[in-house]
RNA sequence: GGCCCGUUGGUCAAGCGGUUAAGACUCCGCCCUCUCACGGCGGCGACAAGGGUUCGAUUCCCUUACGGGUCACCA
């Protein structure tokens, strides 16, 4: 028997599927002319990375603007790095974000799709195929090299400046029999199956990156492992059985896989493959003391996913964010079609940036009140009770009567020009305290005395109407204004303030602060309508009675 | 350290050999305005450095500096 037959069977007595039959089983995609076919494969880590967002969406992007598929592949080889609920932890978590997939995992189980199993602890047998394969031809072999023996060839390997890892002359069990190796195996000793590499360091390979462009590196020589000693495969072997198997066209990832490409390409090469394009996606940065940094799991809150849930950051607002990052002439478009569902927006990969971009928040915010600023109230109630009712007690309680906060959303909105002044759900509180806790500490401006101010509250509570409509209202201030002292506008104002004891706007502003305890607020007739007749009266008694 | 990648205002970024070097966010000023927010107008502010190539370089090449990534039986 041929030694490399016998050393397949060794290694692999149990499987007795060959590469053809996966060949059939999962055939080409039948897609339309330039469709992308793609997909996010995380580990069930159960933490989602603001960076793995990013790279989901771009995926999910370039399938959908394209005609193609997107899927959702679980890479849990390690059983380490594994979570509790992670598969599902993953989906919902990009579901809020309207991220969806056609196929793949929906939960630790369930999946969808005719080019599963979408975990790979369920495709051992699959990788373990194309490996006897690989050893069959004499492009694989097991190496029975300990942890020490390893740290040992690399130390040396440090000294003489020479490249580290498993490679030539230090592969030492490249040749091992097969009688050897039943030994061995005998002995009870641990093994992991390596590629035979066939690289020549003198030799470099070039491939197009679709973001980053032309790069060009040295051949991989390192006989990689394909499968660790508990016979599940590594990333690198994994990745290109499953992107070759599940028909994927282009593989969208972080750049710090970029390295790595040349020992992949090698994979696709002695797997008889034909590779797919990739695309590596810069990392997303974050300042700190002036400089750059990947944005760290560990230090910025605003890494994890959940923290635009919890701060209530729209999906739709992040999705803008995670646009304008992505395709910077993406903003341009939005302006010019404000209506229009991103789907339409000419997406590109080559438009992405080839450096790693600085997370802005304060981009980030001004973009969500912009977003929040088109919505309509009935929409701003659903998304603040959704929010409140799992972050915010006391509002949650508040927005229990829906007619009166549709009332309090609803002020300036609407409108051509509406307010623009919530960036996220947790500053809706605050925000819209005084609609339902009467101000307690009134600070009034300081040109007007505790007199002065009250005489004005008596004199607009006398002149305050219920049935004053909105057109009224204004003029009937300013002619108030002009009886007590006070320029009708600012503009009279500043041409003589000699006259005056101020302007209308003095004369509103005290009333405001009595009604509202701010000196900024929205329109203060629609304020007072929402409040209701008896209320801003009793506001206006307090206040009266406060200052006397 | 080897190997890759990157570097345009504070930030995100257009730009592909000849431009007064767009635009957005931030900041500042003015206007609008009862306050604030919005909106309008305007302002501050940049091609990392040095060599080439060229009639001409932000754009092409080289070197340096800085930043990032990678060099696992983790992904």
């Amino acid at each position: 028997m041929d030694e490399n037959l016998k050393m397949a069977e060794l290694l692999f007595p149990e499987v007795d599927t060959i590469p053809d039959d996966y060949e059939t089983k999962y055939p080409k995609r039948v897609l339309k002319e330039g469709a992308v076919v793609t997909r996010f494969a995380p580990s069930p880590t159960g933490f989602l990375h603001f960076g793995g967002l990013f790279a989901a969406f771009i995926g999910y992007m370039s399938a959908k603007t394209s005609g193609g598929k997107f899927y959702l592949r679980i890479e849990d080889t390690d059983k380490k790095r594994e979570v509790e609920n992670g598969v599902r932890l993953i989906v919902d978590g990009l579901e809020s974000f309207g991220i969806t997939f056609d196929e793949g995992m929906l939960s630790e189980t369930e999946e969808k799709g005719e080019y599963g199993p979408y975990i790979q602890s369920a495709r051992r047998g699959i990788y373990r195929c194309f490996v006897k394969d690989l050893v069959k031809k004499g492009l694989a072999y097991p190496c029975f090299m300990s942890e020490e023996e390893l740290a040992e060839i690399r130390q040396g390997q440090e000294k003489e400046k020479k490249l580290p890892g498993v490679w030539g002359e230090y592969a030492k069990y490249r040749d091992i029999t097969a009688d050897e190796a039943r030994a061995r195996i005998d002995a009870g000793e641990d093994y992991v199956v390596r590629l035979r590499s066939p690289g020549d360091a003198n030799k470099r390979i070039k491939f197009k990156d679709l973001i980053k462009g032309e790069i060009e590196m040295p051949e991989n020589i390192i006989d990689v492992v394909l499968l660790k000693k508990d016979g599940m495969p590594t990333y690198h072997f994994a990745h290109v059985v499953d992107d070759h198997l599940m028909r994927t066209t282009h593989v969208i990832r972080g750049d710090e896989w970029i390295a790595s490409v040349p020992t992949h390409l090698q994979l696709f090469y002695v797997c008889g493959f034909k590779p797919p394009k990739y695309a590596h996606i810069s990392p997303i940065m974050k300042e700190e003391n002036g400089g750059k940094r990947k944005l760290s799991k560990r230090k910025d809150p605003e890494a994890a996913v959940d923290f635009y849930k919890k701060a209530g950051y729209p999906a739709g607002a992040v999705w803008e964010y995670l646009m304008t990052i992505a395709n910077s002439d993406y903003e341009q478009w939005r302006m010019a079609n404000k209506n229009e569902p991103c789907e339409k927006f000419k997406f590109s990969l080559s438009k992405m940036s080839k450096a790693g971009a600085l997370f802005d928040i304060a981009k980030l915010n001004d973009i969500s009140k912009t977003y929040i600023s088109t919505l309509t109230a009935e929409q701003v109630y659903d998304y603040v009770k959704n929010w409140a009712e799992e972050n915010d007690y006391l509002l949650n309680e508040r927005l229990l009567n829906k007619e009166y906060a549709l009332k309090v959303f609803g002020i300036e909105r609407g409108t051509p020009k509406p307010r623009k002044d919530i960036a996220k759900w947790d500053e809706v509180r605050e925000y819209t305290e005084y609609f339902y806790t009467r101000p307690k500490e009134l600070v009034y401006p300081e040109n007007i005395s505790a007199s002065e101010a009250a005489e004005i509250l008596r004199e607009y509570k006398k002149e305050f109407d219920n049935s004053v409509t909105a057109e009224e209202w204004f003029p009937k201030l300013r002619d108030m204004a002009e009886r007590m002292g006070y320029a009708k506008t600012p503009k009279v104002y500043k041409a003589s303030p000699e006259e005056y004891k101020g302007h209308v706007g003095d004369v509103s502003t005290v009333i405001r602060v009595a009604l509202t305890g701010r000196t900024n607020t929205p329109d203060l007739y629609l304020i007072s309508e929402t409040l209701g007749y008896n209320e801003v009266c009793e506001r206006l008694d307090f206040a009266i009675s406060e200052l006397s």
